[in-house]
DNA sequence: GCTTGATATGTTATACCATAACACTTATCA
DNA sequence: TGATAAGTGTTATGGTATAACATATCAAGC
């Protein structure tokens, strides 16, 4: 189970802090080499493209190299702050379209709870994320989804729909905030 | 299983025709009368008030009424555009304030993948919620989560999350779009 | 009735999220 | 090396949602 924070949404969470690795909050990856864990699945990515003539530019990489040392869900123009003060882009469209390419081929996800990004805690691994939203600190898990995910496939299938993806997202309290509630 | 057309979002729906009752596409209820099973749900939502001590004030009736005559998924502005028209309210807060409070109450469901509403097809019964979103032509239907949400909350009880609500929502073909394809 | 607090509405302004469109560059490959 | 596809830079705009504050309405107790 992984914990991240989001940085800048509505309600209730606009306050929250911005943790980083080895701060404050969820951050599961309390005494991990985070360093290491961003290349691995930086490199991970990479050869993924690598092998589909994938073109894994500067950008795309930048984005996901953000989005993993966030280690949190974060919106696009949360990121595209960042670029803009590395140099790489000022323009939404920047944002989007790298993570559009990174969400395509599953190195990171959308939550659309909260119209926010987070990169994948698999390293692009073949799987089916349900997220874990806590409406207190709003920290975000992603958890395996497939048993509901086969669920709701039956259902489906049942309605003469074909389901081609399937976004799962729970709202409710992290251990955290559920212990201080 | 319900279906619903959305009319006004992104992609890739933006032309789609705004279908009503007895009218093309997905609708369900090609027979049945439609201003009967309004009444029914305004109704109950009404008696659910009343037991309560809710005030379900004209406004709040009437946005569930225009939801549920577009029998679709409908954008909060497409709403407040009707809303307009009719000389109840012209700003968004107008229309958000009412949404929120159908959605509080379990008498529409807000389907978070395209930012749209949807009137609640079982009258406010307990019940859990999932939709199925047709990639190519919009249609929603709303069907039974149960068995993916029993799925979902005991993964994440497993990692020490209380889940409160699930949001379910699948993407995917239509029987009618599958069949085309 | 009148006070009072809670709830609901009217309105302005603004914040936040996302894409269309077009010019230009870079990569790929015949 | 010319043709084609893919990626980037940039401007402008569209679509979604809320903050904040003034006003009105309701319900309950005096
Ligand atoms: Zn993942
Ligand atoms: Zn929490
Ligand atoms: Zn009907
Ligand atoms: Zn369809």
């Amino acid at each position: 189970m992984l914990w991240y924070n989001i940085s800048s949404i509505h309600t209730p969470c606009r306050d929250t802090a911005t943790p980083r690795h080895g701060g404050p909050a969820h951050a599961r990856f309390q005494s991990h080499d985070h360093r290491a864990c961003i290349a691995a699945a930086v490199t991970a990515a990479d050869a993924h493209c690598r092998a589909r003539g994938l073109h894994f530019t500067p950008q795309r990489r930048r984005v996901l190299e953000i989005l993993l040392d966030g280690h949190r869900a974060m919106g696009a123009y949360d990121i595209l702050e960042r670029l803009r003060d590395e140099g790489l882009g000022s323009q939404p469209p920047v944002a989007y379209r790298a993570l559009d390419f990174l969400v395509a081929q599953g190195f990171a996800h959308k939550i659309e709870r909260i119209n926010a990004f987070v990169a994948c805690a698999h390293s692009g691994a073949e799987h089916d994320p349900a997220f874990l939203i806590c409406r207190v600190c709003c920290a975000v898990a992603e958890a395996e989804a497939g048993p509901a995910r086969t669920a709701i496939t039956a259902a489906a299938r049942g309605a003469g729909f074909r389901v081609e993806r399937v976004a799962i997202e729970a709202e409710g309290l992290c251990p955290r905030c559920a212990e201080a509630a």
